[in-house]
DNA sequence: ATAGATTACCTTGAAGTTCTAGGTATGGCA
DNA sequence: TGCCATACCTAGAACTTCAAGGTAATCTAT
C-alpha cells in the first residue's frame, strides 16, 4: 500500500486570512483585497479573482452571511462570520500552526534522531 | 487593471523540505518519504507520488545530482544538492519565512492601522 | 518452499486551489 | 469628455499535490 497523505495540506491560506479579518468586523470583498495587501505589507496580495470565489464558497457552506448595503449610490456586499465560521477559523489557525511548526523544526535542525 | 498577485505563493513546501534534508546528506527517494514523516511527527506526510516527481524536476533544473548505488542487490538512487540547489534552498526558506511571518502577524492582531 | 510484507523505483489521471484575464457598471476628477 | 478608482463578478488556464496504481527484488514467517 502506498502511504496515505494529508489532503492538500498547504491550501486554505486565503480562506484563513479572509475569515480572520472578517472575525474582527464585517467587510466587503474589494476592501478585503486591499486590507490583506496592506496588512501584510504587500507580502501577500490576493487578487479579486481569489477573494470573491472564496467568499462565495464560505457563504455557501454557512461560514459567512452577507448583506447588501448601498453606500454613495454604489452597492457593497458585506460579509460577517457565523458561529460555524468561527469554528472553521479556529481549525484553520491550528492546522496552519501545526504545519508551520513542523516545517520550522525541520528547517532549523535536521538532527533529531528519534528513539 | 486587476491587481497583480503573487505566483502561487503557497506552494513549494515539499521542494523546500526535500532540499533541506538533502543539504545535510545524500538520501534516496524512499528514505525521504519516511524522514519527512518522522521528523514532522506525521504532521506532514508526503507520498511517493509527490516526492519522486519533485526529485526529478529538481534534478532537471540542476538543483540536484543523482547517482545510482547498489545496496543489498537493490538499486537506490541517491540525490545530492548542487550549488544551484543551495541557492534555491536559501530562496525558498526566506520566502517561506516572509509568508509565515505575514500570516502570523495578521492572525495575531488585526489592529495595525498603518499611517 | 512459498505467501506476504517491505523495500525501492516509477507514472498516470483526478482533484483542488490559485492565477490570469477578462467583463460590467457607477462615481469622482481633471 | 475621458480616465481612474471603486465594486462586483466569472471562465479557463496553470500549477501542485493526491490517490492509486504498476514493477520488481529481498526479507520473514510459516
Amino acid at each position: 500500500m502506498t502511504r496515505t497523505t494529508n489532503p492538500n495540506f498547504m491550501n486554505g491560506v486565503p480562506e484563513l486570512l479572509i475569515l480572520r479579518l472578517l472575525s474582527e468586523r464585517e467587510m466587503y470583498g474589494y476592501e478585503l483585497v486591499q486590507a490583506i495587501a496592506e496588512q501584510t505589507r504587500e507580502m501577500i496580495v490576493l487578487g479579486e479573482g481569489v477573494v470573491y470565489p472564496v467568499l462565495h464558497a464560505l457563504e455557501q457552506n454557512g461560514c459567512l452571511k452577507s448583506r447588501r448595503k448601498a453606500v454613495a449610490g454604489r452597492t457593497r456586499v458585506y460579509y460577517a462570520v457565523t458561529a460555524a465560521g468561527q469554528r472553521r477559523l479556529k481549525d484553520l489557525v491550528s492546522s496552519w500552526q501545526s504545519i508551520t511548526n513542523a516545517v520550522a523544526e525541520l528547517v532549523k535542525g535536521v538532527s533529531h534522531v528519534p528513539a
